[in-house]
DNA sequence: GGCGATAGTTGCCTTTGTCAACTACAGAAG
DNA sequence: CTTCTGTAGTTGACAAAGGCAACTATCGCC
């Protein structure tokens, strides 16, 4: 691969970066972090229902992940309930409160995306796809 | 735009973020925070030559860019200059460390860009870039 | 029953980032 | 030339984010 090519995909990624990633400092005009956005979604839909779950995916450290999860509840968006098959875990899962917050995320990140590419035609929604698609398609995954 | 060209446009988001912004701690094995590292590419660059504009490019508060400044002088990657014509301000240059440091820093970028695109043939590499400046070329920035 | 491994918590610490006060200088207005 | 408002950068005090290690309780296994 050439260096003018290398060139225009290290533009590409400042660019892409840049837009979708608004540093905002609370996810989403939400007052959650962009960690405890990421915890609500992994949990209310990915069921990754315990601490070490979290963890893995998140790549997060296990004392500081224990207090954001304290805080968590205290704001009453998620319950721990004891595991009884396994008494050292705990099941994590939104209260009713948590599950509106999720889908109040969910709808302000569908609105963002709206906004970024607004009034495009139908065929060209279509080619977007595509744009992305072979995107993802060509990328080699780094196995870590 | 509809549901399904939403969710689909999500995922590559998360795609390409995830693939992209491999969120090392320090950039790209060198000791350079991200913050760091963006400084010396502006600076290097783009000839961002005072603490202002850098304020202005980097969204970052003022007193914290300061230190950070003062760090990376300390370390013999920076220089701070008397400006001549405006005695407030103090114009930023790369010492040649600092220039080695960003050439190393580019050339890793360049590396792994090269890495995850590895193999794609002089066509598809042409297609790739094709997708991407459509992606580009379609979203609606926002104005801030 | 004893033992190494795992789930989660807590205390202590560093780094990162925020905010306001402060100094020094610039540029314009009288 | 003086005064006044704005800008460049620094500093101190503090809050938030995150890392590290010790600790408790429990598990699964020999």
């Amino acid at each position: 691969m050439n260096n003018e090519a290398i060139t225009q995909i290290r533009a590409f990624d400042r660019f892409y970066t840049r837009i979708f990633h608004l540093a905002d400092k609370y996810h989403l005009k939400t007052n959650l972090t962009l960690l405890e956005a990421r915890i609500l979604l992994e949990i209310g839909e990915h069921r990754r229902d315990t601490a070490s779950l979290l963890i893995q995916e998140l790549t997060v450290d296990k004392g500081y992940l224990s207090r954001v999860l304290k805080r968590l509840v205290e704001q009453n968006l998620l319950r721990q309930t004891p595991d009884e098959t396994d008494k050292r875990a705990k099941r994590l899962s939104l209260t009713p409160t948590g599950q509106e917050q999720l889908a109040l995320l969910n709808q302000r990140a569908d609105d963002q995306v709206a906004t970024l590419f607004a009034g495009l035609s139908a065929a060209e929604t279509q080619q977007l796809l595509t744009a992305m698609h072979y995107v993802e398609d060509h990328v080699h995954l780094p196995q870590d």
